[in-house]
DNA sequence: TCAAAAGTGTTCTCCATACACCCATGG
DNA sequence: CCATGGGTGTATGGAGAACACTTTTGA
């Protein structure tokens, strides 16, 4: 201990990304900072590590502040630790990031906040470097997309094969051919099969489908290749 | 200022996963930790960030104190927050993994820190989580010589292909076939062959390459998929 | 019966793999 | 002239991209 005391400590904080999917766009959450510096400024939601948690814990901590939601996918994004990164004083912030369903969420906490949803595509400016913590989140996110389904962190229970090509064109911004993207997911063997079909886009009506049980972080297939 | 005031600060460390390349072995350089606690055990070369520096500067810094080498590869692994992760008291650890030319070190500075290169397939304990960082290290080291030719860092200016391919070997501990991966890397179009040959090896000799000058970080083309 | 979306099948091309073969050289 | 690695060529299979085609249904 007399050895470390010749060093300076430093607040320690994380910032969580929290990514849902909602009208076919991905969207962030954000909040209008409550407090100086750059009061009012758009801002991703985090806060300090305390003495009795880890990193880890405090990201789920403030997710659950937030969002009402626990058991969540949360995963570290990078360090960012520029001296003067925050105006007011050193701080050492951990990046997050989380992927949710929208359709969970707690509005009321997030309306405590005074947070929103919003499209990452016409995304406001963020204070700090949080707009470079978004970037390395979404990269991840396409890397995690890349070799795992995000469809059951992201859509509902049930899904449609189109609703989830949907949700890989919003993350990858590109468009995958229906037919290819079909029989692709389907080789893969995760999805069961429902005998329901969501009828509210066509007539004929797609079939819903669910993550089958016990998939862990499934095969080592890549989805999609970019 | 007030608003942070209320939060605990922390020591920040950062541990960095050296690695190498020598004997046809990835090999990480380790020194007997010099003071209490767990004095004598193995462990990663790390310090303290300070007040002046980022965690980015404070690796490089540890690198050049360590290996006297400069403007090397140095990435951020993850970070380490475990409240109890140091026993003597609450050390929150940055991982950083750098790819450096053994050839190049400064050894008069490794044997001042009583260090030693140690082939990562025969490693002793490591302290605290630091096994665990190399873990994750030579997982990011994995993803990296899948998209860029780890080459120019870990192998002298010149090599040959059999080199290199021994070296993919060491990353992936897997055998690639000799004519197959000599096509793949040729078809990249990044080596300039060089008239030189190294004729250690066989009586025929094998032409030495080199990495063209202005590549940057190459192409999105993968070289393994794993 | 027709429009519109869901879902299937077919072809082509590229690329990784496996492996046979040729080349250069010193002893 | 032959053993030994260095280096090249070829056949095969599987996966992705492009796109034509069929199915289902309500209006």
């Amino acid at each position: 201990m007399e050895l470390y005391k010749i060093h300076p400590q430093h607040y320690v904080a994380v910032d969580c990304v929290i990514l849902g999917y909602q009208d076919e766009e991905i969207k962030l959450l954000l909040y209008p900072r409550s407090f100086e510096p750059y009061k009012g400024n758009w801002s991703l939601l985090g806060g300090f590590v305390q003495d009795n948690e880890s990193a880890d814990e405090a990201a789920a901590r403030i997710l659950k502040q937030t969002t009402g939601l626990e058991q969540i996918f949360l995963e570290q994004v990078a360090s960012f630790s520029e001296p003067n990164r925050d105006p007011e004083a050193r701080v050492i912030s951990l990046a997050y990031y989380a992927l949710i369903r929208i359709d969970l969420h707690d509005e009321e906490k997030v309306k405590e906040n005074g947070a929103y949803w919003i499209p990452i595509r016409k995304l406001p400016n963020l204070i700090f470097d949080h707009q470079e913590m978004l970037g390395k989140a979404l990269v991840k996110l396409q890397q995690r997309a890349g070799y795992s389904l995000c469809g059951s962190e992201l859509l509902p229970e049930m899904f449609t094969l189109i609703q989830l090509r949907k949700l890989y064109e919003a993350i990858f911004q590109h468009e995958f051919d229906p037919g290819n993207f079909r029989k692709k997911i389907l080789s893969l063997g995760v999805l069961e099969k429902l005998s329901e079909k969501d009828v509210s886009e066509s007539r004929k009506g797609a079939f819903y489908y669910k993550v089958k049980a016990n998939i862990g972080d499934m095969d080592v297939n890549r989805i999609a290749k970019f």
